[in-house]
DNA sequence: TCATATTCTTGACGCATATCAAATTCTGCT
DNA sequence: AGCAGAATTTGATATGCGTCAAGAATATGA
């Protein structure tokens, strides 16, 4: 039986003597992420074969092609999943957010290139150590697994939006996903900042150039429909990457126009 | 350490002193489906608690929001995975093939719906007896997670598929994906039937309604690109259903018409 | 083998989104 | 604060695919 703590996410009447580290004593994303599966002892095990990546915006984390050597966890940020064609063709393939793991187990080479939309922040690992930790720890490797659906049905779930909505329901979806995972301060899996009846603010984590690259459109489709939706009065912006929801209600209504 | 002895697919000096049972010992996918994680022992188990389901070509297989109660390994056939809006839009978000895990483990519903698109044989399991294998047997849960994050690494593909490329790279890309998938006997697991020279021929298994849903365009247009390659000299049929690939090489290119 | 329903093909036309080209607004830096 | 470069918006036009409507081919069952 796995044995999960509920300690506070900032541990403030802790005596600090040297600077706190990074490691899974403080990690937000522990409860969420696969090492919830993790005994204490397992968690022990991470602090000491695992390591932290930093990445600033824009900045590569790894390309199509290059060996992969590594694979881990991401503790803050935004990650886009991306596959450029040989003509120069990009599609975003896949968001990824704080406490999903990250990496291509079982393969040599990646097969996408991953960009930090926002500061992020990853725990890694070796793809050895990785797998002992698997291999070690059973419920590790079944929540890595129930991760792993969860982001298949997240993909398949994309694979509909591709393939049947316009452009208004695309980014209405989009918006929509923004809204639950970059909502709430937490970030945490599953969080219902949509629930909420009130306007809610946050930050879009990417350019009207890369939402395009993640819809399958153009950006300047992207723009005119932003357009339309601030003209319905869906949502508001200052500057061009924060946003304001209004009526999170409508929204969903125009994600699946066909309802409405 | 998991012991995988190299058995012939079919059992022939064998005495049967009743009727043949489907069972591991003569099921074709078990070195390549998610049981290759399984000892001998774990072998003679799933024999005892799985079951087999037959489904017709055209034939439901689960509906989206029944409950989940059982999943499963695809012994042989083509099963479609789809999602319904509320207004009729239809999209095939997968396609699965022998030897791959059908279910939706740590789910209490199905989330999609999974229809037959040619005769398929299913090996399956309850919840929780198949719960209960992963957990006796890491090795199995192991092979489960390998072939996860592969139905994923595909699924993305697709993203890319749908959000990038033209009608006509699109059904190049499903004709390959036919001819890999369904241009061996076997259909095993990475097929190379594409790489060989001369001409292959094939069932389709979808019709042209299914394949616009799948590639997220109109039967017209499908009907339309299949003229193109028809005249192209790339492909053949006789009937609608039957396919011939005279040059696969072609193909390949058109599937990313850039580089041509 | 033929009759009938279904699926597929073909054609004409319209529309949503792409494309090309400025103009405008942001954003970071000095 | 003001400037320069980048990002975004807006406009005009083109086009690929969708839509609607027949008609041909194919599959199914008596």
């Amino acid at each position: 039986m796995i044995v999960k703590p509920a300690l506070p996410h900032s541990i403030t009447g802790f005596v600090v003597s040297r600077p706190l580290r990074q490691n899974c004593a403080n990690c937000g994303v522990r409860d969420v992420a696969p090492c919830r599966g993790l005994s204490d002892e397992g968690l022990v095990e991470v602090d000491r074969i695992s390591y932290r990546k930093r990445v600033a915006p824009g900045g590569i984390i790894v390309r199509e092609g290059d060996p992969a050597s590594w694979c881990g966890v991401i503790v803050s940020g935004v990650v886009k999943l991306g596959k450029t064609s040989p003509g120069g063709r990009q599609q975003i393939v896949g968001l990824q957010f704080a406490s999903e793991f990250f990496g291509q187990p079982f393969d040599e080479t990646w097969r996408l290139s991953a960009d930090a939309a926002t500061p992020v922040d990853l725990c890694c690992f070796s793809q050895p150590a990785f797998e002992a930790l698997r291999n070690k720890y059973p419920a590790f490797g079944g929540a890595l697994l129930q991760d792993t659906v969860g982001a298949l049905n997240a993909a398949r779930e994309w694979v509909f939006v591709l393939g049947r909505k316009t452009a208004e329901e695309k980014l209405a979806s989009f918006l929509l996903l923004v809204a639950e995972r970059l909502g709430g301060e937490g970030c945490a899996r599953g969080a219902c900042a949509t629930q909420a009846a009130g306007p809610l603010t946050c930050d879009l984590a990417l350019s009207r150039t890369e939402i395009s690259e993640y819809l399958g459109l153009r950006l300047e489709t992207v723009s005119r429909q932003f357009k339309k939706l601030k003209e319905a009065g869906v949502i508001e912006t200052s500057g061009s990457r924060t946003i304001t929801f209004c009526d999170v209600g409508q929204l969903k209504r125009l994600a699946d126009s066909e309802l409405a």
